[in-house]
RNA sequence: GGCGGCAUAGCCAAGUGGUAAGGCAGAGCUCUGCAAAAGCUCCAUCCCCCAGUUCAAAUCUGGGUGCCGCCUCCA
């Protein structure tokens, strides 16, 4: 079965070509570096990540950009709370990022362009789109015009009758700029700024770029005019990904994404997960309690286009699971391999491979892919010969590999609070020794602990110990 | 108002025309000094409701009901 992806632009599921042969160029919106990332950003990044596994371990040369929005509003509100300079939180925020991505064993993109970088190549986007007709000046703000682009609105199946009057309701609010604007549904491409506030020399005077401006610049600059897939989270899809595709359609006059994936949300209590509506768990704060393969568990057992429902029962029974898969893991490293692998055994994990494959050949079905996981969790368990057990779970961690699941055996790790807990634990099994006189015991205990590098010292008050 | 989506066991969740994957929880048994782990067995006559198409529907069509997202920053 061949690679089939739903495309958010036909609305179906297609089979998977790239427009050059092994080579798959993939773009993903990344973050706004303004505060810490939650669930939701974590099941983004989880998602492509594993399309991009996906895609690698089936023989493309992925080439996987995710860009991080450092210029913003949002930035620069958050920053003047904070009394900060907007450059300095959205370090801090990106440096964050990274933290939680590679806590969650989320691969590096190969290219991570930020808008700051991007200033010069999106100001020569913006002239070209003036020179071309598809934009205009107007104080100091440079506008896309919309009604120059007749395939404005193919992406989230509107129509630009729909989308004015929608506008016009919204446009109240905002009256000076409906005065500026050619049509209420033009979106800035360029926005002013006061000297002193954050931004950028242009020809059209001092500002910062408008947000969708810096994905359809990044895009062309790294990638090229025309990519293969293109994604993001569904609240993207209007106007972000339109407004793209209005920008480097009209002025490359080509498809600017073969195929467009968007995935859905985490709600909590039915409801979308968000920084504005403040419901929402932190990616550091969940991997305080829970480790990165329960978190993507969570994530990959709903199919990446449904709503997760997020709930503290749903994260439990996924670490219980994750704890069985871990176990059976565990014998690929502990087992040794004797001899060849009966063709029976090499025919069963053939099959579940094919499970595999075919489950994520059909639009990243992770939630079945996973089920063939446990299959052969449970082959592992179900068979004795340990040569056999090992072939099953060798395959089990190939597989989850690429679902990006590390399978990490934590299981012995304990922590300081629990380690002191066994110290107690050995020094009141040594006081009662001494106790009964049995001092074999007691000082085969300190000698053990010794070799450990830990030494016991003896005192009036009782035993206390240090690492030496 | 416009656009889009969802409704499957106690909970989470696949399946989208051929007779209900998987996980968690639960029950019984095996093993076992006790416990844990592991194994075996059981756990939706039925997929929100109604009508229709079909030899056959959770899956298609029509009509309801409930919920959610986007249309404004949002992954």
């Amino acid at each position: 079965m061949s690679l089939q992806v739903f495309n958010t632009l036909s609305n179906k599921k297609e089979e998977f070509v790239p427009i050059d042969g092994k080579n798959v160029r993939m773009y993903a919106c990344g973050p706004t570096v303004y505060d810490s990332s939650h669930l939701g950003h974590a099941r983004m990044a989880i998602v492509w990540d594993v399309i991009q596994r996906y895609l690698r371990s089936v023989g493309y040369n992925v080439t996987f950009v995710r860009n991080i929005t450092d210029v913003d509003d949002k930035i620069i509100n958050r920053a003047k709370e904070l009394g900060i300079s907007p450059d300095q939180l959205a370090r801090q925020y990106t440096f964050e990022y990274w933290r939680d991505m590679y806590a969650l064993n989320v691969m590096a993109p190969d290219f991570e362009p930020k808008a700051t970088e991007f200033i010069a190549p999106m100001i020569q986007f913006v002239r070209e789109l003036i020179d071309a007709g598809h934009a205009y000046e107007a104080n100091g703000d440079v506008y896309f015009d919309v009604a120059s682009f007749n395939d404005y609105g193919k992406l989230s199946k509107q129509n630009l009758e729909q989308l004015q009057s929608g506008a016009r309701e919204q446009v109240r609010t905002q009256e000076d700029l409906a005065s500026i604007k050619k049509n209420p549904v033009d979106f800035a491409l360029w926005k002013s700024a006061d000297e002193g506030e954050l931004g950028w020399p242009s020809p059209w005077g001092y500002g910062r770029p408008g947000w969708h401006l810096e994905c359809s610049t990044m895009i062309r600059t790294v990638l090229g005019e025309s990519i293969d897939i293109h994604g993001g989270g569904e609240d993207l899809v209007f106007p972000h990904h339109e407004n793209e595709i209005a920008q480097s359609e009209s002025l490359f006059k080509k498809n600017m994404a073969k195929y467009w994936m968007h995935n859905s949300f985490v709600q909590v209590s039915a409801e979308k997960m968000s920084k504005s509506l403040g419901n929402f768990k932190t990616i550091k704060s969940l991997l305080e309690n829970y480790s990165a393969d329960t978190l993507r568990l969570l994530i990959l057992q709903t199919h990446y286009r449904n709503p997760i429902d997020f709930t503290a029962d749903s994260l439990a029974a996924a670490k219980t699971a994750v704890l069985r898969l871990v176990r059976a893991a565990a014998l690929d490293a502990e087992l040794e391999q004797n001899g060849d692998v009966p063709a029976k055994v090499r025919d069963a994990i053939a099959e579940t491979e094919k499970q595999f494959s075919d489950a994520m050949d059909n639009d990243f079905n992770t939630a079945v892919a996973i089920s063939a996981l446990f299959s052969l969790g449970d082959k592992v368990f179900q068979t004795k010969d340990a040569s056999e057990q090992k072939a099953y779970a060798a395959a089990l961690v190939r597989l989850a590999k690429v679902l990006g699941f590390t399978l990490a055996d934590t299981r012995k790790k304990i922590e300081p609070e629990t380690a002191k807990g066994v110290m107690d634990l050995v020094l009141e099994l040594r006081k009662n020794a001494r106790e009964n006189k049995d001092y074999a015991t007691s000082d085969l205990i300190r000698k053990e602990l010794a070799q450990l590098g830990i030494n016991v010292m003896d005192a009036p008050g009782g035993a206390t110990w240090e690492k030496a």
